[in-house]
DNA sequence: GTCTATAGTTCGATAGAC
DNA sequence: GTCTATCGAACTATAGAC
């Protein structure tokens, strides 16, 4: 009789999977890419190199799926601050407001994820997330254009630039060596030009 | 008596590097990295595969290179547009439009230069130079704040969320295979963002 | 799993400069 | 005569197809 996969080895498999991604993350977060060895991966997640190996064909698949995983997350949040109850404005301001502010929390991880180079196919999918990003935002805009909230615009472009706008921004207190935890001045700073870009009478 | 290099010899060497990036700089403008061969290259310029390797230790510095050469021209006439005489506003909005509007005479280059996923180096480059745009702008808002035409603000900050914005923009239109050439909407969309961004009054 | 195509790199030969 | 610039075929590695 063949070897068959049973579901409890199955699950096993799994939960080393989970395992070996999260174990990479915490190494993401502590030192960026160049900590996620993948020596260094298996070590901190309990399991042999070769284990690596029979989750992902190499390093850069298991990168790319790190990255997916935990940018999956910051869209997941942004989503959730973006379908508060509130007027239409305050929750664009608190869409921006999660990105930058889970971002400052974690400083090393959100370089690893907005800006650190990497090789081309994590920088695709930053691409490809950031019109996730943007497709929440250009929803609000439109339900404020519609509302008479907010001037006429292209929902869309708005969107984009605000989405830039921010990752842009953080980039600066991100790249700074001294992670100066007292950074005060960046999140005011942000929501009031996400407001005043807006066109939101108020700003 | 050993060889020499004569300046004559210097003065060919340098012409055959420079007909080396020329090529490589329109076969970026064709059909990006991916039409960068080092073939590709070499049969562009004139010049032998092997020769192409007398200049640049591999096809990586010879790419770094041509980002370099490239977008440096981009920071040329922003900071060209930066200091036409004017109003400041107007001449912040110059910045945006010269950026945007070279862009999008060139869709595929600026694709190139802005988003197009690449290797790590060059992604560092782009880090580099997206601070160069970025103190550009930021030197012309602190004039603005100094006059007190913009209301008070963190140069650096707002100048680097304008940047972000831009670009961020920018990469819709230029993803967009069919590149549309009667795109009339997004760079007046993008003005009027930067203007009210800035708090200018009249937006 | 092997085979094929493609792209980066290397290197020995040739021609030309000193 | 020696050294170098140039060439391009051969080599190597890798990705994709069957």
């Amino acid at each position: 009789m063949p070897y068959r996969r049973t579901p409890r080895i199955q699950a096993r498999l799994d939960t080393q999977r989970a395992a070996i991604v999260d174990a990479a993350t915490e190494l993401l977060a502590e030192s960026g890419y160049a900590g996620c060895s993948v020596a260094a991966v298996a070590a901190k997640a309990g399991v042999s190199v070769g284990s690596v190996y029979r989750h992902f064909p190499g390093k850069a698949e298991l990168v790319a799926e790190l990255f997916r995983v935990v940018v999956s997350r910051e869209v997941a949040a942004v989503d959730e601050a973006s379908q508060r109850p509130g007027e239409i404005t305050e929750r664009i301001v608190a869409v921006i407001e999660t990105f930058a502010g889970r971002a400052m929390k974690a400083p090393r991880l959100a370089y690893a994820l907005l800006a650190e180079p990497v090789d081309a196919p994590v920088e695709a999918e930053r691409l490809r997330f950031r019109r996730a990003f943007r497709d929440i935002v250009a929803d609000r805009i439109e339900e404020g254009v519609a509302a008479g909230v907010l001037p006429p615009q292209d929902p869309h472009i708005t969107a984009a630039a605000l989405v830039g706008a921010a990752a842009e921004v953080l980039i600066g207190p991100l790249t700074a060596e001294n992670t100066d935890s007292t950074d005060t001045a960046t999140m005011p700073a942000l929501c009031t030009f996400t407001l005043r870009a807006l066109g939101d009478a108020h700003a």
